[in-house]
RNA sequence: GGGGGUGUGGCGGAAUGGUAGACGCAGCCGCCUCAAAAGCGGCCGGGCAAAACCCGUGUGGGUUCAAGUCCCUCCACCCCCACCA
């Protein structure tokens, strides 16, 4: 093999041959520890770029480093096919969605399959087969029988661009997630998952999380948001109505001075007085023309009075009730009492209008403000609150609910931010919601026999109104129960929907009887080691757990209630320090990058130049880096392979001089460094690779100076199963030109030997008061006497000893001998 | 405002409390070559002519025989959430 390396066609070579063998297939009955990995499913969108390929090459490094540590290794792949940009696609060019997305896929596939990832292709899923989506109508239906899926008419996020609802996950500083057009809000009935049944629990079980990174687990807390309080109710003047307030900060309740409600707020028609609901109405309308994002950003806060008045439940004061723009109609009750000494908002809102300013709460042993500046937040000691005065505010807190509770008008309440996940969208590309209307019966779910309700082809997207209400032949359907006429539901799911299950359909692909078999997902469930990007912190893995949980109630998953045990975020890539974007031109594509470099240069670039967690960049000077090791690779090991084949690489060589036992050392670091970083999790691959450049250094050093060493040939033998897993074209080529005719990826990964490890020579450090002063060449197990010895004969030691007395010495064996004097 | 995180050469980064800067990129010098590319060898934090010595992991302190690493202070930057009552 004295030719050069021809990246090319051996590449292609050996994709071919892997999937011709089928070697990535897993099986339930292999008898070993099984390990799920996955990557999170691709949006097919049209084209992967290096971004995808850091991605796909990390899982695939871990799944091959796992099949050769012995363990039965699920490695699937799918497409998330499903969502908007196919149907832009046919707003703008008038492509068929589905035919744009199949062509999109088969790009993709073959792109991935050029990167020589290594999955079990026979588990691959779509999700807009019919096949597919008819088990997220099944499990709808499941939910919708729990309870846990219904439609009701409710204030949704509605995005004028993109004519759909959204979830409030999909919500981004007021700006819809895909086109960043601003949300606006409107009263639509729409169909909605009650996440909100599963809050606590979601919470609680983030503890059990600690493979998730800590990040991601905080962003849930926060999205769930619980926070502690009581709900309490102020009786309005003349009026039967009540308004409830939800507060965290009871002890802070004598100091409401007047009570402010949303303008959304179904109260608010009926207590309004008649002089002034004009002026209600006129404020009500100009902040609901205005957009989500508009109005969450206004820094002034206003408000009309309501001319009605509130009793405070306690000091039964009369306070007036302000409708005002900064109390958030879909948080708490709708309403607030506004405490203006004790709360910011309320204060610069008490401040604008001139409302009266009372103190309730002081710091421990000081006296009341004579002018309250601004509004006081911590805990004290209560004053102005009658028979409350003197404790302090924990205790305060605990003694009002009492009272209230006792009076009939509040109680302690936890409040939970996260809202019921809305799944209705107006869009056609999705799967279709399986309920029908029927003017006898009602709504009427979908029987599961009649499953999958196909979505019709041909549907004209003109992106105005839902387009499957325009299609009469879909809508117009008998009712399931009576028979009678009935028309269909119109709207389709969110595309979160499939990807919070579809981990469990590749463990029975083509099931046609269940989603899954129960039995398949105790076996693979739960997924070991998830990755993914961090920007499905709160929609994606939220969205999955709450399915999980949902499922291992009906017992369809056993185990942990948690699906994914490990996560893992991969940094973004970056082209020269850039984000890479077709607007900027800068994306560099599988195809150029792999016809370029080669895929194990790619991949080894991508492994190397940052842990996988941190963002990385892209270079072509980089990748040049990798492209020359695995020439170096190449032409370091050619001299050896007629050697290197008659050599056993399970069998350690005794090396002959320095330069041998250096490069077995190695050889053997590089081994246990890639066993390390997989087994504990971190996976910083970077330093792995770092250890096979010393390896094929301490190779070419050999070359130079013994063309006939044994331990060389060893090195040679030993290294395409070291390297198996980050470059597995080359490995595969070497392995078979050292006359194997398996796959070195079948074969058991290289075990590294401590005694291999240890040199003859260390260098054991020597530090006067904590300074390094000489450094020794001794043998390993050199003791302190000895050390000591030699370290006094040093003449740098000598110097800083200067006839000082030792006090103290510290010895770290084969390590340092510290002299403090 | 709340939460999470990060600060190390020209650059990416390495370092179970124990030799700071492994490995690579860029750069410089040399060999090879008619020449170039590729390859091979060497240098590469700062100060000094310099082995020695001094300084050096955002800042200031602390713990320790020993701190990039542990604790506290401050500074800077990044990410997420946010009139959430």
């Amino acid at each position: 093999m004295a030719e050069a390396y021809d990246f090319r066609s051996i590449e292609a070579k050996w994709q071919k041959r892997w999937e011709d063998t089928q070697i990535f297939l897993a099986r339930e009955d292999s008898g070993r520890t099984k390990y799920y990995v996955l990557e999170m499913l691709p949006y097919p969108s049209g084209d992967l770029h290096v971004g995808h390929a850091k991605n796909y090459t990390f899982g695939d490094v871990v799944a091959r480093m796992m099949r050769m540590l012995g363990y039965e290794v699920m490695h699937p792949m799918g497409w998330d096919a499903f969502g908007l940009p196919a149907e832009n696609a046919a707003i703008a060019r008038g492509a068929d969605p589905n035919q744009w997305t199949r062509t999109n896929i088969a790009n993709m596939q073959r792109q991935v399959r050029l990167m020589g990832t290594g999955y079990d292709w026979s588990r691959e899923i779509t999700t807009c087969d019919p096949e597919y989506y008819r088990w997220n109508q099944w499990l709808f239906l499941r939910l919708y029988e729990q309870g846990l899926a219904y439609k009701r008419e409710a204030p949704v996020n509605w995005c004028p661009h993109d004519r759909t609802v959204l979830a409030n996950e999909q919500v981004i500083d007021g700006r819809c997630w895909r086109c960043e057009t601003l949300v606006e809000r409107r009263n639509l009935s729409q169909w909605f998952l009650k996440i909100t049944a599963y809050a606590q629990r979601l919470l609680d079980d983030l503890e059990k999380l600690d493979g998730w990174p800590e990040r991601t687990r905080a962003m849930q807390r926060n999205w769930i948001g619980r926070s502690e309080g009581a709900e309490f109710w102020f009786a309005v003047e003349g009026s039967q109505e009540r308004i409830s307030v939800f507060t965290t900060r009871l002890d802070t309740l004598f100091g409401a001075t007047y009570v402010a409600i949303a303008p959304e707020h179904p109260a608010v028609a009926k207590i309004v007085t008649p002089e002034q609901r004009e002026a209600v109405a006129r404020f009500a309308k100009n902040l609901q023309s205005k957009s989500e994002l508009e109005r969450t950003s206004l820094l002034e806060k206003e408000g009309v009075p309501s001319g009605a008045y509130a009793i405070h439940p306690l000091s039964h004061e009369r306070i007036p009730i302000w409708v005002t723009n900064y109390v958030l109609a879909e948080y708490g009750t709708g309403a607030v009492g506004g405490v203006p000494a004790h709360d910011q908002r309320d204060f610069e809102f008490a401040h604008k209008y001139n409302l009266p300013i009372v103190e309730v709460i002081v710091p421990p042993g000081q006296e009341p403000s004579p002018q309250v500046r601004e509004a006081y937040i911590p805990d004290g000691v209560l004053i102005n609150s009658g028979e409350f005065d003197g404790t302090t505010s924990a205790q305060a807190r605990k003694a009002i609910a009492r009272r209230l509770s006792e009076l009939g008008v509040g109680e302690e309440k936890i409040n939970y931010k996260i809202r019921d996940w809305l799944i209705s969208r107006q869009r056609y590309w999705g799967t279709p919601i399986p309920v029908v209307y029927c003017e006898r019966c009602g709504e009427v779910p979908v029987p599961d026999g009649q499953l999958p309700v196909r979505l019709p082809p041909n549907v004209p997207i003109t992106g105005e109104g839902s387009p499957l209400a325009r299609d009469e032949d879909f809508v117009k359907t008998t009712c399931p129960k009576c028979g009678g006429a009935a028309r269909r539901e119109t709207d389709t799911m969110d595309t979160f929907f499939e990807s919070s299950w579809y981990y469990l359909r590749y463990l029975d692909p083509r099931n046609t009887t269940l989603p899954w078999d129960p039995a398949k997902a105790r076996y693979w469930m739960p997924i070991d080691q998830y990755i993914g990007g961090a920007e499905h912190a709160v929609l994606h893995l939220l969205y999955s757990r709450f399915f999980y949980k949902f499922f291992a109630d009906r017992r369809w998953v056993s185990g942990p209630d948690e699906p994914f045990t490990r996560l893992f975020h991969q940094g973004l890539v970056l082209h020269e320090g850039e984000r890479m974007s077709k607007s900027r031109g800068n994306v560099v594509g599988i195809d150029e990058s792999v016809h370029q470099h080669g895929v194990d240069a790619m991949r080894l670039f991508l492994m190397y130049v940052t842990p996988p967690e941190d963002t990385s960049d892209w270079t072509d000077t980089g990748a040049t880096g990798r492209i020359r090791f695995v020439n170096r690779v190449w032409r370091a090991c050619a001299p050896y392979v007629k050697q290197a084949a008659k050599v056993d690489p399970r069998k350690l060589p005794e090396p002959k001089n320095a330069s041998e036992s250096a490069l077995l050392a190695a050889v053997h670091a590089a081994a246990k460094s890639a066993i390390d970083e997989t087994v504990s999790r971190r996976f910083h691959y970077n330093t792995t690779i770092a250890k096979f450049d010393e390896y094929v250094n301490a190779l070419t050093v050999l070359e130079q100076s013994d063309p006939n060493s044994l331990v060389a040939a060893y090195a040679v033998a030993a290294l395409p199963l070291i390297m198996a897993p980050f470059a597995p074209h080359i490995a595969d080529e070497l392995w078979e030109r050292l006359g194997h005719s398996q796959s070195v990826h079948l074969e058991k990964y290289f075990e590294p030997d401590a005694r291999a490890l240890t040199v003859d020579q260390i260098t054991l450090v020597v530090q006067v008061n904590g300074k390094v002063r000489a450094r020794l060449n001794v043998a390993p197990g050199t003791d302190e006497e000895q050390a000591y010895a030699l370290a006094i004969q040093q003449s740098t030691v000598i110097a800083q000893l200067d006839g000082k007395e030792v006090r103290k010495r510290i010895f770290v064996p084969d390590k340092l001998l510290n002299l403090v004097v």
